[in-house]
RNA sequence: AGGACCAUAGCUCAGUUGGUUAGAGCGCCACGUUGACAUCGUGGAGGUCGGCGGUUCAAAUCCGCCUGGUCCUACCA
């Protein structure tokens, strides 16, 4: 038998050591091949949405992690056969940003001084050096993923179905290629999507100049110039026209006639076109179709030329470029630019272009004005709109069928207000540009001979046979790679096989639940669901649950350069201050900050991170896991949920101590069940519904919390309280005490079944010591992954058992009461007695006589017929009944006195309000009985405790 | 400019279809080392549910307006 890895320490630590068992079990499952999919049962699917290959762990992944893995193990208990594929992104530009900024650190040489091959190779070398970084701690959130079929964005595969999605989109005229103004990141050299701007406000400068009428031709006013106003005077040079509104009178005699466009000295026509706000300034607006994209829409409308002043690095050309709007070129526009601009970087030419404007007196005025700039979201420089050749993806048609899945509910948002977003992007969805300027990526499956023409195929080969192309004749790839999105949104289907249909691909198509940021619902989901719709036909994923950003205790983002960042495994494995101080102000962008972060975190973390372990960690997300919003981390819900753990590890230490070696019935001996026993069964079985329910609502902060009920103030305060005295009674029959040790285990067994998709870790732990008691262990490697999730059978809610412990917890508490406030020491011996009860009352009192002295220490507890008997007492109302602590010596009159005028004042107010309500005509006519005979009970209730507080204020009164 | 979401105890958050004496955890106060646990136990204090108005017999909950916050989209020539 035990082979060494069933051998365990039989006493448990005194308290819970996350660190201890942690790896071990992961280690364990893994190799025990546990995260494989069973083969049996209904398919359940997550694909994980790919984290950046060469990435690390942070607070929104293991956020998210938890949250899949947590609907993974809880189904796979349920016996679905549960796949959660895992795999990594490519990542284009952040990848390639970061092995560039290597090689210049380390070898002080660009990208283009390797060239690039070499380069390439280098991004791969990297790639399997820190590749495993991040799925190394994607094992340590515990992450029950299938890593036998671990893929990556740009393996083999994914190489094969990229290609061909691209290939035959473009025989469908799905994708082509055009010269289109785009987003163009000067800095990164590539063109970027509109999701990777980042509109910023600010301060700018808004210059207003004079452009001269041309031909001698004056405004209605008598003015020979038109004003126009521009915050990027530098894109005067590539002006094609002046706009006026065709509504407004002031200029409609202009319409066809042409200004001379200073600086430049080029005709340009005066055109009318809606873009132009006559309320704006002066009414008359520049425009410039190769630089601005509302300038573009007029160009089309206008038929206006193209005219591009810059080149890809943002610095004026020496002459400019002329296009039609098609992107042909043009031959007859003058496209001479003043000499002195050439060269100069865009923000020097603006310099230039208003500092000559206003020696030729054409500036009129400059204004300062808060407006919005686009910025590269990877780069940081500033966008600028620019005429290039692209690939793009005509989304019209794939857009109609992802709109409808979403109307039809074959997918759900979860929750459901992020359809709206989807909706409202998806019905003004413009042209995806798929192709960029990098080095690093799905390079696109396109070549082009001498002449220029392009040949879409899989292979070169395959271009050669289709279109005939000679072995002699030269053929060149494009040298652009595809938008790294266009591959990812392939993950669904990609990671199965696709495009061979796979059994893989049959079974776990489309996929159950995607779980993502709403940042990435955009960027990610709506493409997925177009691009998966198209090849498949069917929908990549059934729900899509959207969860926050996690954000730091005071609602911020968490940034490097705010020094608010948290590690998860440091929150795990804890870390010293000097470490985390370290780490937060070491290798900064920006080291002025380093100072006050420094001193930020020391305060916070006077003592650094003590180590909570992964279950804690996993738990705190849970209980945060309100759906749709952005959560902010509680270190101290952290700390709670370590409290937590170590909570359930000592009472399951309790109940190991008082059931190994001993007869727990579970060989069907027989057993007597106390009331305890059946009460907690019956809150087992309620605590069993409200978790599953709360998990297929996807509401695991409600799954969590009632969990921690349970356990907490159910299973530890009272059952484990009201075990003690039958197992430690020497007149408790055999079979009594074999029915409590049954239950003790059993009860545990089951909330280790509900803990483990939260809290895999010490679940296991526990289960593998309790489970052999239970009799649910199979064999030597069994886990409790493996095991059933619980079933709640109603016909164990023992109504009655209820009502009686909740009679029993009320007379406790009612002793404890008088104990705090008779201030009378909580060992000390009492007597009470009972009285003004019913008959069910003097039965509980004589079934129950063991529980109430042991548990609120009694010297003796007795019943009282005639209540007029009673001595002098500290009195507690439970329902109808009195519970009394005689104790006449011990009163202190006045402030006894007080406090019982206190307590009446408080009964009279409710009873206030309650006959208030009833008096109202309104109320009784229409409310509904049931609510009027509960207003009704009420009123007799506070009525009855009231007439015990006044008697007991008379009676002390008269000492 | 349009839209979304949020505002409940000192802090982080629950509060299902309107009917509760409005809850939890942390923190705070008092007492306490009884044989699972001081990462603990017992008891307690603390909220006019952002403001105003409306619907209703009844509003934390539904509607409108306002204030404050977060975010998205668009625009800023």
């Amino acid at each position: 038998m035990s082979s060494g890895r069933r051998q365990q320490e039989h006493s448990m630590e005194k308290t819970y050591q996350p660190e201890s068992i942690e790896t071990r079990w992961y280690q364990r499952w893994e190799e025990d091949g546990r995260f494989t999919p069973s083969g049996e049962g209904d398919p359940f699917a997550i694909m994980i949405p790919p984290p950046n290959v060469t990435g690390s762990l942070h607070m929104g992944h293991a956020f998210q992690d938890t949250i899949m893995d947590t609907l993974i193990r809880w189904r796979r208990m349920q016996g679905r056969n549960t796949l959660w594929q895992v795999g990594t992104d490519h990542a284009g530009i952040a990848t390639q940003m970061l092995v560039e900024r290597k090689i210049a650190a380390e070898e002080g040489k660009t990208r283009h001084d390797l060239g690039r091959d070499a380069f390439i190779d280098k991004v791969w070398e990297w790639k399997h050096e820190s590749g495993g970084h991040i799925t190394r701690q994607l094992r340590r959130m515990g992450a029950s993923l299938d890593w036998s079929r671990e893929r990556f964005t740009m393996d083999d595969g994914f190489y094969k179905a990229v290609q061909e999605v691209f290939v035959r989109l473009y025989e469908e005229d799905l994708v082509y290629r055009g010269k289109r103004l785009v987003n163009w990141d000067p800095t990164l050299n590539t063109a970027i999507s509109d999701l990777e701007v980042e509109n910023r406000d600010q301060q700018g400068q808004f210059w207003h100049f004079r452009y001269p009428l041309a031909d001698g031709v004056t405004t209605d006013a008598g003015l020979d110039h038109l004003v126009v106003a521009t915050t990027r005077p530098e894109t005067l040079l590539g002006d094609s026209a002046v706009a006026v509104n065709p509504k407004d009178e002031r200029y409609a005699s202009l319409v066809g006639k042409f200004v001379e466009l200073p600086l430049v000295g080029r005709r340009i026509p005066i055109v009318a076109d809606e873009h132009a706000d006559m309320d704006k300034g002066s009414g008359c607006v520049k425009i410039t179709p190769a630089h601005d994209f509302n300038d573009y829409e007029v160009g089309k409308r206008a038929g206006l030329p193209l005219i591009n002043v810059f080149s890809k690095t943002a610095h004026i050309l020496e002459s400019a470029e002329a296009f039609d709007i098609q992107g042909r070129p043009l031959g007859d526009i003058d496209t001479a630019l003043p000499a002195a601009y050439a060269g100069l970087d865009r923000f020097a030419a603006r310099k230039a272009v208003v500092a000559d404007m206003d020696a030729q007196g054409l500036l009129e005025k400059t204004e300062t004005v808060n407006n919005t700039l686009p910025y590269g979201d990877r780069s940081g420089d500033v966008i600028e709109p620019l005429l290039t050749d692209q690939w793009f993806v005509a989304v019209e048609t794939l857009a109609k069928p992802a709109i409808e899945a979403v109307e039809n509910g074959d997918i759900q948002f979860v929750p459901k207000n992020y359809e709206n977003m989807y909706f409202s992007w998806m019905r003004d969805l413009q042209d995806w540009c798929i192709s960029r300027q990098l080095w690093w990526g799905h390079r696109i499956p396109a070549w082009y001979d001498d002449e220029g023409n392009v040949y879409v195929a899989r292979t070169e080969a395959e271009a050669r046979d289709k279109h005939g192309i000679a072995s002699d004749v030269a053929l060149t790839q494009d040298e652009d790679v595809l938008d790294t999105w266009f591959s990812s949104g392939l993950w669904t289907f990609g990671t199965l096989g696709w495009p061979e249909q796979t059994d893989e691909l049959k079974t776990f198509h489309p996929s159950s639940v995607l779980v993502t940021g709403f940042d990435i619902i955009f960027f990610w989901v709506a493409r997925m669901i177009m691009l998966t719709l198209k090849f498949t036909d069917e929908v990549p994923f059934k729900t899509v649950y959207v969860h926050g950003l996690v954000r730091d205790g005071q609602g911020q983002k968490m940034s490097k350069s705010k020094g608010n960042v948290l590690d998860p495994i440091d929150l795990i494995d804890g870390i010293d201050l000097e470490a985390l101080v370290e780490k937060r102000t070491g290798n900064m962008m920006q080291p002025q900050k380093a100072k006050a972060i420094a001193k930020a975190t020391r305060s916070e973390f006077p003592d650094g991170i003590e180590a909570h372990g992964t279950d804690a960690l996993r738990y705190t997300f849970l209980s945060q896991a309100t759906t749709g919003r952005d959560i902010k981390f509680d270190m101290g819900r952290l700390d709670g949920y370590r409290n937590f753990c170590n909570k359930l590890w000592n009472a399951s230490r309790y109940v190991l101590m008082n059931t190994e070696g001993e007869d727990c019935g579970r060989h069907g001996e027989d057993v007597e069940l106390s009331l305890a026993d059946r009460w907690i069964e019956a809150r087992l079985t309620q605590t069993i519904t409200q978790v599953t329910r709360a998990m297929e609502e996807f509401r695991f902060d409600h799954a969590s919390q009632a969990l921690y009920d349970f356990v907490w103030n159910e299973y530890c305060d009272w059952y484990v309280e009201l075990s003690k005295p039958v197992l430690w009674d020497e007149s408790a029959s055999e079979a009594a005490k074999r029915g409590t040790r049954r239950t003790l285990v059993r009860v545990l067994e089951s909330i280790l079944r509900l803990a483990h998709p939260m809290m895999p870790y010490i679940s296991e732990e526990i289960w593998q010591r309790v489970a052999p008691l239970a009799g649910t262990l199979e064999g030597d490697n069994d886990s409790l992954m493996a095991k059933a999730w619980p079933l709640a059978d109603d016909a164990l809610i023992d109504q009655d058992a209820i009502r009686d412990i909740e009679w029993l917890k009320g007379v406790i508490v009612a002793v404890r009461n008088i104990r705090a406030e008779m201030n009378i020491a909580p060992g000390k011996p009492l007597d009470a007695v009972l009285t003004k009860g019913s008959e069910a009352d003097r039965t509980r009192l004589s079934d129950n006589r063991l529980f109430l002295s042991k548990l609120a220490k009694l010297a003796s507890i007795e019943w009282l017929e005639d209540a007029s008997q009673a001595p002098l007492s500290a009195t507690q109302l439970v329902g109808e009944m009195e519970v009394l602590v005689p104790m006449a010596d011990l009163i202190d009159k006045d402030a006894e006195l007080a406090r019982l005028g206190k307590e009446i004042d408080k009964q009279d107010k409710l009873i206030m309000g309650v006959e208030k309500k009833l008096a109202n005509e309104g109320f009784v006519a229409k409310a509904p009985a049931a609510v009027i005979d509960k207003e009704r009970g009420k009123l007799e209730e506070y009525q009855a405790a009231r007439r015990v507080l006044v008697e007991q204020r008379e009676k002390i009164a008269a000492l």
